[in-house]
DNA sequence: TTATGCGGTTTTGTCTACAAAGTTATTCCT
DNA sequence: AGGAATAACTTTGTAGACAAAACCGCATAA
């Protein structure tokens, strides 16, 4: 078993059981390891976008036939996490500023309708392990551990919509967000961290008095936040291919 | 070549213009046809839901070896028409009604902003060829060609996402707009689709008029209008399984 | 008569090999 | 010396074959 990179995956009965929170579609498929272990890789910001990801190199990584490395490559550019160039091969993909604008735009039309869903129906229960989170993303910030922070900021808004307990809103919160961790990559600008513990605390709070339409505005308040940490100034559309290939 | 079903595809240079809309996600790859088709064969019912789909007997109908045939249906189960089991095969998707609910109010939240959007930019060009895509509706109706009609219903919507402009919103569009298809194949009991075609006259002339607001709204009570003919009342879950083990 | 176990058949899952396309480096010509 | 064409190499695309799992029918026993 050659495991390099530090890219480990096991092959329990249930393989989706892996990540941290579950996956809206999971499909208990053979490739699924793969496929988990790539995307945690690329969200997590250990293989950075644009990054080559050749079949057989993958394939011996993991010590799986090409066969099951393709339909896992596929699965993420079906995600928009990978993009498949014919002939060329996978690479990871590196959202343009007019896409991370208009995915922080979908986020901002969804995630407040998300967060007001959750206050309606939070249990005591679900309100709890919310609380639990908090915690661990202020521990993970104190003690500067980035990775961590990004993964458990992310994990936080996946929480929430677990909460909601709408499949469909959920599936599109997670595509988001993952996209999201792509664009944090690439175009973020402030590495004061700290802005967002507080906006996550006032939530939980909305979430937990039963209040939809604070819980709402303040997910919207607190998505504007995000977007303003992020470098997106207009570029023309050329511009940005010409830089590409000059870059290349 | 074996062409059975009537189900077709071109092998032209560029196979993603075989639909009448543009896909959101055009990824130029070999198996596009297979996709094309199925996806196709699918929305316009001509596929019912539940039905196997053997990989050799596509494999055969389109000519082309499984190894083609295998990347499509794995695209549509992650579109959601199809439900991959493993070790079973591949099935037309059948919606619960609860998920048949969820992707009405999905739709319900993202549809509006998107028929605003559509309000804010559509140009000249843009309206005159809503009101020829209504023209088309109108004339399917008048025929009593559910097929054509039903297609067409839902080309309206998507034509107004593509005058959104908005790569996210549209994408999500389209993937309810394809799962609505089974849907209405699955729980449409009323048989008068005349009411619809008022609605989309109106919707086209607030987006004419560039009224954003007027646009939203319209387009939510046509939602709501459409979802009233479906037939979705409680049924628990427990039971939905329940009747599901005995109906296989 | 009904239920259960066994075996054949069909269908999917995976691997290996070959073909085609792309990329890179070298060489030759200007 | 610089640029273009060509050749070698690398990587992806596709087909075929084999193995494994599930399904169907039949026989047998309670």
């Amino acid at each position: 078993m050659i495991m390099s990179r530090g890219i480990e995956f096991n092959t329990s009965p249930n393989p989706m059981k892996t990540l941290a929170h579950k996956q809206s579609d999971a499909q208990p498929v053979s490739w699924a390891p793969v496929y988990q272990a790539l995307r945690e890789a690329i969200i997590s910001h250990q293989i950075p976008p644009g990054t080559k990801l050749p079949e057989d190199e993958l394939s011996s990584i993991y010590s799986v036939g090409r066969a099951l490395i393709r339909p896992a490559l596929q699965a993420l550019a079906h995600d928009k996490l990978v993009r498949l160039e014919p002939n060329r091969g996978a690479f990871v993909a590196q959202p343009s500023k007019q896409e991370a604008r208009e995915i922080f735009e979908a986020r901002a039309l969804i995630e407040p309708k998300v967060a007001a869903l959750a206050a309606q129906v939070a249990t005591p229960a679900a309100i709890k392990e919310l609380r639990l989170h908090l915690e661990h993303e202020h521990s993970a910030t104190q003690a500067h551990d980035d990775g961590a922070a990004i993964k458990l900021s992310a994990g936080f808004h996946m929480a929430i919509a677990d909460i909601a307990a709408h499949s469909i809103f959920a599936s599109y919160v997670y595509d988001l967000l993952s996209r999201s961790s792509l664009i944090v990559a690439l175009y973020w600008k402030r590495r004061d961290a700290t802005c967002e513990s507080h906006a996550h605390h006032a939530l939980v709070e909305a979430i937990a008095n039963h209040k939809p339409d604070d819980a709402a505005n303040l997910m919207r308040s607190h998505l504007v936040d995000l977007l303003s940490g992020l470098d997106l100034e207009l570029v023309s559309k050329q511009d940005r291919t010409l830089s590409d290939m000059l870059r290349k």
